[in-house]
RNA sequence: GUGGCCAUAGCUCAACGGCAGAGCACUAGACUGUGGCUCUAGGGGUUGCGGGUUCAAAUCCCGUUGGCCACCCCA
C-alpha cells in the first residue's frame, strides 16, 4: 500500500451521498421518537468479554470477526460487532430495570466486523437498531419490529414482507435439538462439509445453508415451529395476530435461524432482492436470556438491527432516492473592492434563513455569475464598484433585474425567493 | 479463511508488445451590459505498488495491496 487509502472494507461517504444518509437516519429517528423510543449512545468499544458472552463463543462474529486489541492497561477491548450486547450491558450498568417498564431504546451506530468485503458488506457499517427491555408480551415484539417496517416503508419500499419464525425457548429447544441432531446425524453423509461441521458446533444454522443438496435435506428436517412448548406457541400466534391487525404482511419462514445464541422465540428478517447474496436488510428477534447471561436481573428483551448501507442500496435500486435537495438560493456577486459588503450581505441573508453563497476564489464578476448559475442559485445580488449605487438583484431564471437600495435588499431577496417557493436550505 | 474476475487522468472508459488518449468534470479566455448555450486554450498520469521477461511493458509473468462476485457468515 503505497497510496493513502481507506482501510480495507471501509469507505468514505461523500456528498451528495451523505445527504441520502442524513435523510434515512432522520426518518429513522423521527419514527423512533414517534414510537416512544429514546436514543442511547454506547461506547464504540466494550470489554471483549461483553461480546464473548452476549454474542457467544463459537459464533463466527466472536471467533474470527472481531477487532480485538489490548489497551495500555492490559485490558482486552473490542470494537462492537453489533449493537444489542452493548445496549444490554448499559441496561445492567445503569440499573434500568428500576426505570418505568418497558425500557425502549434506539441507536444509530457504526459496527465493525473483520469480514471479507463484498457487495453490501463492509468492515465498518452503520446500523439503526431498537430494543425493548422488560416485556415478554408479543405486543412488544410487534412494537419494535413495526418501527423497522414503518421506517422502511416510509422511505419508499412498499412491498416488504416480514419473514417470521420462532426458535423456541430453553424449555422446548433441548428436546427439539435432540430430534434435529438425530435427523441430520442419520443423513450426515449427505451433508456438505460446512454443514457437517455445524452439526456439532451450531446445528440450527444448517437450515440456512445455501448448498442445494443440504437444502433438500433441510426441507424434511424437524422445524422449530412444530416443536414449540405451549407458551412459545401462544406467543407466536399472538405475534401473527398482532401483525394481521396492523395489516403488515408476514410470511412464516421456518428456515430463519439466528447466528447469535441469545435469541429466543421470535426471529424476524426482511430480505431485499437488490442486495445480491448479502440480502438481509434487517434482522431482529427476541433475546429473553441475554440480560441475565450478562449478569443482570432476568429481563426479557426484543429488538432489531437494520443495515443502513444495505437499506440505501435497496432504496437506490427501487428509485426511491430523491436528488440532493441542498442548494444555493442566492449568490452575492461583487466587484473586488466590495468584498466586505459582500461578506456582510451574505451573512445577513443567511441570518434570514436564505442559503447564500459568495465568491471565495477571487473571481471576476462574470466568473462569479457563472459560478452562481452552476450552483443553481435562483437569484444573484450584484455589488458594483461604486458603493453609492443601488444593488442589483438579478433573477437567474428569467434574467429580470431590479435595482434595490442596500437597506432593503435582504427583504427583497427573501420575498423573491418566497414567490418562487424557494427559501433556505433543508433543515435536516 | 477459500475460489473466480478486475485495477489506465477527479469520474466513465480506449489503447492490448512499439510516442498514454477521448468524453465528462475542473481552470482561464472569447461571445453576451452580467451566468446558463457555444467556441478556444490550459492544468492534470512514475498506467495501484514491487519485482521479472524483452531492444522495447499500460500490454506478458510472479508477488503484493485494493475493488467486485460467490462461499463462509451476517446488517
Amino acid at each position: 500500500m503505497s497510496k493513502v487509502q481507506a482501510p480495507r472494507g471501509m469507505r468514505d461517504i461523500l456528498p451528495p451521498q451523505t445527504r441520502q444518509w442524513q435523510r434515512v437516519i432522520a426518518r429513522a429517528r423521527e419514527w423512533a421518537h414517534r414510537c416512544g423510543f429514546r436514543e442511547i449512545r454506547t461506547p464504540i468499544l466494550e470489554h471483549t468479554e461483553v461480546f464473548a458472552r452476549a454474542v457467544g463463543k463459537g459464533t463466527d462474529i466472536v471467533d474470527k470477526e472481531m477487532y480485538t486489541f489490548e489497551d495500555r492497561g492490559g485490558r482486552s477491548l473490542s470494537l462492537r460487532p453489533e449493537g444489542t450486547a452493548g445496549v444490554a450491558r448499559a441496561f445492567i450498568d445503569h440499573g434500568m430495570h428500576t426505570w418505568p417498564q418497558p425500557v425502549k431504546l434506539y441507536y444509530v451506530a457504526d459496527m465493525f466486523r473483520y469480514d471479507r468485503p463484498q457487495a453490501g458488506r463492509y468492515r465498518q457499517h452503520t446500523q439503526f437498531g431498537a430494543e425493548i427491555f422488560g416485556s415478554a408480551q408479543a405486543a412488544a415484539d410487534v412494537e419494535v419490529l413495526t418501527l423497522a417496517i414503518r421506517v422502511i416503508q416510509s422511505l419508499g419500499l412498499r412491498d416488504v414482507v416480514v419473514r417470521l419464525n420462532s426458535v423456541g425457548c430453553p424449555k422446548c429447544r433441548p428436546a427439539y435439538l435432540q430430534r434435529f441432531r438425530a435427523y441430520f446425524t442419520q443423513h450426515e453423509s449427505a451433508l456438505d462439509e460446512d454443514s457437517r461441521r455445524r452439526l456439532h458446533t451450531n446445528p440450527l444454522r444448517i437450515l440456512d445453508s445455501k448448498v442445494p443438496s443440504t437444502r433438500a435435506l433441510s426441507a424434511d428436517a424437524p422445524k422449530t415451529i412444530d416443536a414449540l412448548c405451549d407458551e412459545c406457541r401462544a406467543h407466536f400466534e399472538d405475534l401473527q395476530r398482532h401483525f394481521a391487525a396492523l395489516a403488515i404482511p408476514t410470511a412464516i419462514d421456518p428456515f430463519i435461524v439466528r447466528g447469535l445464541d441469545y435469541y429466543t422465540r421470535t426471529a424476524a428478517e426482511i430480505l431485499s432482492g437488490a442486495l445480491g447474496a448479502q440480502n438481509a436488510m434487517f434482522g431482529g428477534g427476541r433475546y429473553d436470556g441475554l440480560v441475565s447471561l450478562l449478569g443482570g436481573p432476568p429481563t426479557p428483551g426484543v429488538g432489531f438491527g437494520m443495515g443502513i448501507d444495505r437499506l440505501l442500496v435497496a432504496l437506490d435500486e427501487n428509485g426511491s432516492l430523491p436528488a440532493d435537495d441542498l442548494r444555493v438560493d442566492a449568490y452575492v456577486a461583487a466587484a473586488a473592492s466590495r468584498a466586505n459588503d459582500a461578506l456582510a450581505l451574505v451573512d445577513a441573508l443567511r441570518a434570514e434563513g436564505v442559503a447564500a453563497e459568495v465568491d471565495l476564489m477571487g473571481r471576476t464578476l462574470s466568473a462569479q455569475l457563472k459560478a452562481a448559475g452552476r450552483a443553481g442559485a435562483a437569484v444573484a445580488v450584484l455589488l458594483e464598484d461604486d458603493a453609492t449605487t443601488p444593488l442589483v438583484v438579478r433573477d437567474l431564471l428569467s434574467g429580470e433585474q431590479t435595482a434595490v437600495p442596500a437597506a432593503t435588499v435582504v427583504a427583497h431577496v427573501a420575498a423573491a425567493l418566497a414567490v418562487r417557493g424557494r427559501r433556505g436550505a433543508a433543515e435536516t
